[in-house]
DNA sequence: CATGAATGAGGCTTCATTCAT
DNA sequence: AATGAATGAAGCCTCATTCAT
């Protein structure tokens, strides 16, 4: 994942160099990312505010996070495969840093559901994990293999999925006879 | 998941023994992987030949998924802490036999939209990544803080997500219309 | 002083086995010491069982020290110049052991007091400080210097003048007045 | 005492600043204490001179000295527990400069011996291990635990045990009959 | 096959020292 | 002289792997 040699030759310098500025490898990595979560966090309030509907800020959620991954794999790489799975890393800071970032759309999904735009009975947090889970799965395979699938695309697909469901809305039986009375009702009033 | 000497002294055997059965850490890891693997992907496949309905499938398919690796923490850190982040281990191997698994999912969806239960145009792939992100980003989070909450409901709410997706459906003008022409008529019909 | 690889390297393996035997550089060098402290206070201990006088008990501990600690010079270098100023090192196992020895001479020098064999209004602990430190101000030279003084004739004038003293104790006043007095007694006695 | 970081942090300059004045970290640390001893030793030589009596400079060189290294512990932990076990810095000029110091007590000894006033039998060299002995072992004790023990009480009783010794003298056989006798004669004295 | 002691490469970290400005 | 960033040697420790018994 980077020994701090390999870290300090990219950046041209020796080992030792890296520990003028950060006391430990734990501290230079989780700055890092740190940082990269502070200007996503404010990237992202900054362009909800000009989005009313809860649709479109959920699709903008979703594309923003997918293409700013997408476009620096290598911050990708050190979340999803270096920090989330070392206990040492994931800390509290981290998982704070987290929540605040997630906690963006789950106040975006409550407002939905306050403002009748989502399901009455939706759970918050479950659509935030699905969200959240949709998108880092995405990022897995675009980290694992190769795919260089269109970002765009698939972001539009997600939050169709997320948006509409898997669910088909079959006409229920209900609405089929509501059909046919007005249709005879409409051919009974133009007969007349 | 811990050194081989960890590992050998859980099996009762010494350091050195691990060596007469596999060639490196990996391959016992992967084997131990793959074992559970090829097991669930049969547990799933004979479950599934008992339900008929998409809707149903999908929502064992996640509850056996949930039920499987909650049960068994150490694999699932295994699989989403050490496998997954390291390219040694999540080879085509391992690639290969997480496809086969998902493709159960995936053959389920498609299955699902040409019997007209699941949306027409709904995209396999993603809501496929939608299904195992959403259950990879619950048993992250079993992972990392202790949370013991109920899987089952997780596993419901989960499927509900997933099927019903977030967005309200508004009745519809022509929906509305069509009831008030039916109340009207029924009135008259009582009348009569 | 002797970095693990020295001490390895001595030992005729390489670094990594240190660390079969012990965990940590620290836990060697502190079970090395403590080793020899037990063996040394059994050994005191044992001796001391023979002897009964308590000018021949000090004399004994301070002569068995020197002895001791000059026959090995390699553990009277680590105690003193390695383990006593490193404050991991010298920590509360190493404190409580050397208290434990020194508790002997303690003990010795309260009984001697109770005896009527040492000075009623001696201080204890200042008299087992004394001894201790005169016992490795001498190894300190002994080690800083390679004089190789005669450690029997050291431990003998050391216990002579931790026995005596240094002030000459001159015979005072009252003492002449009295034995005057007696001699002129003594001398009329004869007279008559 | 700390890296050349921290001196040149407390001294208000840049790490680089130092190798202006001194060419090694290890130069720096010996022209420290070499300086405090010269302030040590014209100190106590001042002292002495006022003094006479060689109980009186005895007390007063270990009051001095207790008294001084208490009052910079720094310096103390540094000469005791930095300079002293390192050979390549406890090297001929420090062992020239302790030697000239210690010489003051080695002095007062041999003074006090030809005046009558220490024991004629006593060896000054060992004398000297004991008085220094005793006070870098109180130090010691000062050093690693926090024990605040009042400096003068200390001090005085070192001074008392090195004075006196150890040992009780008895009054013997003759000085009680001596004692009985010039009693008796007082109260005949009296009677008269 | 089993053993388990030994290996040695590689990781993180410290810190006295240098050098271009 | 002063700066302070950069250096690099050395220290401690881990652990997958090997090999003689």
């Amino acid at each position: 994942k980077g020994s701090v040699a390999e870290i300090a030759e990219r950046a041209g310098v020796v080992e030792g160099t890296v520990y003028s500025y950060f006391p430990t490898r734990q501290a230079l990595v989780m700055r890092v990312v740190a940082d990269f979560y502070e200007a996503l966090i404010a990237d992202v309030e900054s362009g909800l505010r000009a989005i009313r509907r809860c649709e479109d800020r959920l699709r903008f959620l979703i594309a923003r996070h997918l293409q700013v991954f997408v476009q620096d794999l290598g911050i990708c790489r050190l979340v999803l495969s270096e920090i989330r799975p070392d206990p040492d890393l994931y800390d509290d800071g981290m998982r704070a840093l987290n929540r605040r970032y997630t906690n963006i759309a789950l106040g975006v999904i409550k407002q939905g559901i306050r403002d009748g735009e989502l399901r009455e009975d939706a759970a918050p947090l479950v659509l935030r994990d699905l969200i959240f889970g949709g998108i880092e799965h995405a990022l897995w395979r675009r980290l694992t293999t190769g795919s260089a699938a269109r970002i765009e695309t698939l972001g539009e697909q997600l939050a169709d999925a997320v948006w509409l469901g898997a669910g088909a809305r079959p006409r229920s039986e209900v609405v089929e006879r509501l059909e046919r009375a007005v249709a005879s009702l409409e051919r009974a009033t133009e007969a007349g």
